[in-house]
DNA sequence: GTGGTCTAGACCACG
DNA sequence: GTGGTCTAGACCACC
């Protein structure tokens, strides 16, 4: 469990590969500080080009989430905070859309929790 | 409120005005088997090219929540079931699409419910 | 004048293409809110792959001194304030630099004034 | 002061060591005539790879800054007359650099010397 | 015509 | 074997 990468045809896959990636460094599949898989058995993994696979890694870097010690590879970051604060702006995200996209439909949280309960 | 019209750049502006255009139906801000603005019109109102107005109410009447009546312009469908449904059809694709999103952070439904609740 | 780029091998093409596309924008050649060229045009100017053209873009939209409007074009950030702060900031780095680089040859502020008033 | 060796990694390791060799040698840390340490002690003080170490050294030599005495070491060049001219070198090398930076930007000498002096 | 994405494949520097 | 860069060329969505 833990290790698929599965992508649809909405997105570009290089963002997929960014969301699954960071899903995977939040939910401790690759914990903190250990190294990735290199850009080319991520690509085997994920059937993608190595191309697309460096474009979504370079976006993780850009975000201090993954961090290349040259020559050896490309690492979790080890700022454990970081990965944290990374949890919760992900999780407020979704909810606060979540919670806009209710309000666009006239609907008030309390109906959703309501909603939500009952499923 | 209910007919301003707001795009963002990052989704195609035909899909945002479908999405709008269809919230304003199920609404009401464009009730059962009331006129449309026309193509023209609608151009206007939204600062949006004619065609992409021309498209996106292609979509609606491809699912059926609009009807043309030749001659005399576009309508929105006067059967209200189907508006329900289609209400009920958008309000269950979010709330699955958000709980999907909670699973894949390993979220439970009570820790949703008691974090909306915080709110 | 102001319009030839120039590369040399030293470091990746695309990050001279941003710092080329950065003097710019902050020199007033391609002045706020103006359109950029088209990455095609863009390519055929600097002679370069436009993929390469399209990664440097990248680099200078997450900075924000470009934005896209898509399918009309790039355009330099309208953001004068934007601008500034990134002139202001380019400067400093660059100072800096300078000086750290004097620290370690031990050689002393006024030791480096003097040396450039003589020049 | 003067022995410790820190490396980014932004550069290749061993131009930084090339570089930081270079400095100690021109600041008398190692004075000319003076023996370096073994190619394996520089590996364990600067922690890094012993070829790296080997490489470095190389391009010292290169530039005859050091000299391999075969079964007895390496040595500083006795000549100190060409570590004042490295050392003059290397001075003019910076300060043109920083010059041509602040000339692409603008900014004449005298902005630049003003700058300086409010520091 | 605009930008965006992806692939395939090659070459390089590094350690 | 690691990542980084670049090219050529193709295809797509959008307006």
């Amino acid at each position: 469990m833990g290790l698929e990468f599965i992508f649809d045809d909405n997105k570009p896959i290089y963002k997929q590969l960014v969301e699954q990636l960071t899903q995977k460094i939040i939910l401790g599949v690759y914990p903190a500080g250990s190294k990735l898989p290199s850009v080319r058995e991520l690509a085997l993994i994920t059937k993608v080009n190595p191309n697309t696979v460096q474009r979504a890694l370079a976006e993780l870097e850009g975000k201090n989430l993954v961090v290349t010690k040259r020559t050896s590879g490309k690492f979790v970051t080890d700022d454990q905070e970081m990965i944290k604060n990374m949890h919760k702006h992900i999780l407020k995200e979704i909810v606060d859309g979540f919670l806009l996209d209710m309000e666009k439909l006239n609907i008030s949280k309390e109906e959703v929790i309501s909603y939500l309960q009952e499923k």
